[in-house]
RNA sequence: GGCGCGGUAGCUCAGUUGGUUAGAGCGAUCGACUCAUAAUCGAUAGGUCGGGAGUUCAAGUCUCCCCCACGCCA
């Protein structure tokens, strides 16, 4: 691993996934799975990075799956992000630190944006009516009171809209009121005072910051502009609730008169667990502070530091408007994002992913099935970028048993035992270059730059053709010169052409490794090789000399079968629980 | 209802600042090969680029109107 000092810096972080629940194949290829692709992309290229991700664990729904799973809150959320790590190393998830939102370092770190806004005059005080619920001891939002709508007398209507005439209600609108938690009817109306951020006055501050990222998909600067110029413009933000699980309402580390008892908004202190995490991850390494501020503070050490964050289509008003407005209101040197990569959604056989209903495949669930890299490289090479994609059953067998069994695998197989039974398992000697080697290398260093560029501007789909593409071109190359022929009449020949594909398959693990490490980390030790980037692809694959000794791998990707697709298209047809 | 993103070959999608015969992968058809996971390689496929009008020497690529799908919002 080379760090040169000219040489960017990578901090990457994925939209941290709530903790209420397993997540589905449409969250994973939302974030994670595309930040983990550049993650080890940047790091084959010996480039230095920080990849971090954590578990969001405040907020209500929170609670109240700890509510329904019969146990306390933080228990809970320790269990559930336990979970979803074990599931993320299941993936193969290459996170330096997957962190916890509610760490004392968030804690901390929250409480110090939030006394920094009010140094700097951009919080302001809000009394509100709030219902609050005797039997369960706490205020309720609005979604979680129920009563009869005044309009249609339906019985199940919401604190803020009535599902069935749509009409829009508060909640004292409602007749016989009751907690959706409890059913309690012992309810009242109490004032409530909440902190709100004054995003307003820093409307012009994000606006010239957005207008700089001309780079920016149009997507994401879209969603941003409407936010800051919709309407009235850019509201200002409730920061508080009033709940018992979540970050303490504190002026840094003083308390905030007239705030006890409450904590931060979720959605104010999320974001801010990608700069805490940093911290987990130098105290889970022993690392002193500077360690991790180097990557985050342009005062100590950051400005080589390119920022890259991956999230779905929902989270980016969060990431371009409410994360930067906490950053930029701080007045402190912290990096903000250069980057922002956002994904449109997954569709699952002509509906959505739904967590809340269950519906289509789970983190979990995909294990069960099949290996990770099957998942990476069927959402990878279909990732939702340009706008909604659709997973169907026959085209992850299709395009799977196409691109890894038979293209992939089947070259890796087919080199390797042709090499075995014509010659011996170590590389063959004798005669040199010809004009048909000498054009493949020609076309693969093409390739090679065209896969790089598609990585580097995070052009998934782009990236995964690309690299199919040089897998490709190896069965080409096999089939043009065709060895098993040339063998007969000129072995000197064949032995060329068999040492430049058994080459190639280590070329390929370390190309391939950032969308199916598993597979790659397999071919390279069948090959007794290890991951090097390839700058000179004429060097790269004359790196395995006559005689290296290599090993027949087992198959690298069996075959989805027809039964397998029938059997799985069955019981993924409805729901979950 | 308002706003946003889309509507390109059977399917999944590419198509920079408008410019020669609109592209790729899969599927399909035909052919080649036999080393290999019945794998591979090559060739072929005539889609009025959602519909209409306009700007222009020239529009899938700009403007206006309409239709359809999806999403967000009040």
């Amino acid at each position: 691993m080379t760090k040169g000092a000219n040489m960017t810096r990578h901090l990457i972080t994925s939209a941290i996934p709530y903790i209420n629940g397993i997540k589905h194949l449409g969250n994973l290829i939302g974030s994670q799975l595309p930040a983990d692709l550049f993650a080890r992309y940047q790091r084959g290229r010996g480039r230095e990075v920080l990849f971090l991700c954590a578990t969001d664990e405040h907020g209500t729904p929170a609670e109240l799956a700890a509510k329904k799973a019969g146990k306390p809150v933080d228990e809970f959320c320790a269990e559930m992000h336990e979970v979803q790590a074990r599931i993320a190393e299941g993936f193969r998830l290459s996170f330096d630190h997957f962190g916890r939102s509610s760490s004392p370092q968030n804690h901390a770190l929250t409480q110090h944006f939030a006394g920094k806004l009010q140094e700097n005059g951009l919080i302001r005080e809000v009394s509100e009516e709030q219902v609050y619920s005797h039997a369960d001891g706490r205020f309720l939002p609005d979604r979680y009171i129920e009563g009869t709508c005044p309009n249609c007398a339906y019985d199940k209507a919401r604190g803020d809209q009535c599902e069935n005439c749509t009409k829009q209600l508060d909640p004292t609108d409602l007749l016989e009121p009751r907690s959706a938690i409890s059913g309690s009817t012992d309810l009242e109306v109490r004032e409530t005072k909440h902190l709100f951020l004054r995003q307003s006055t820093l409307r012009d501050d994000l606006d010239a910051w957005i207008n700089t990222k001309t780079d920016w998909p149009v997507l994401t600067t879209s969603i941003a502009r409407k936010w800051l110029h919709d309407g009235d413009g850019l509201r200002d933000r409730g920061i508080t609730r009033d709940l018992d699980w979540g970050i303490s309402v504190k002026n840094g580390d003083q308390d905030w008169p007239g705030m006890e008892g409450k904590v931060f908004y979720v959605w104010f202190d999320a974001p801010i667990e990608y700069i805490a995490c940093a911290g987990e991850w130098a105290e889970a390494h022993d690392l002193p502070e500077a360690d991790w501020q180097r990557w985050w503070r342009t005062d100590k050490g950051a400005e080589d530091v390119t920022y890259t964050q991956f999230m779905g289509k929902d989270n980016v008003p969060f990431h371009t408007i409410g994360f930067p407005a906490t950053i930029l209101g701080s007045g402190e040197p912290w990096k903000l994002v250069d980057h922002l990569k956002s994904f449109n959604y997954l569709n699952y056989d002509g509906g959505q992913f739904s967590t809340s209903q269950g519906r289509g495949i789970f983190m979990d669930q995909a294990l069960e099935l099949l290996a990770p890299d099957y998942w990476r490289w069927w959402l990878l090479s279909h990732a939702p970028e340009s706008s909604d994609a659709e997973f169907t059953w026959s085209s992850f067998q299709q395009d799977t048993n196409k691109d890894l069994a038979d293209v992939l695998g089947n070259f890796v197989s087919r080199v390797t035992k042709f090499c075995r039974s014509k010659f011996s398992e170590a590389l063959p000697e004798g005669g040199e270059n010809g004009p048909e080697e000498i054009a493949l290398i020609a076309d693969l260093q093409e390739r090679l730059g065209r896969y790089q560029d598609h990585m580097e501007a995070i052009e998934v789909r782009k990236a995964a053709a690309e690299l199919r593409a040089i897998w490709a071109a190896g069965n080409e190359y096999l089939q043009e010169t065709a060895p098993w022929t040339t063998f007969k009449t000129d072995p000197e020949k064949a032995a060329v052409q068999i040492r430049l594909a058994l080459n190639l398959i280590p070329f390929y693990a370390t190309l391939s490794a950032p969308f199916i490490p598993d597979a790659a980390a397999n071919m390279h030790e069948n090959m007794g090789t290890s991951p090097e980037w390839p700058v000179d692809v004429n060097a790269a694959l004359h790196a395995l000399p006559a005689g290296h000794p290599f090993t027949v791998p087992e198959v690298l990707f069996a075959k989805i079968t027809d039964e397998s697709v029938a059997d799985w298209e069955v019981r993924f047809s409805g729901t979950r629980d």
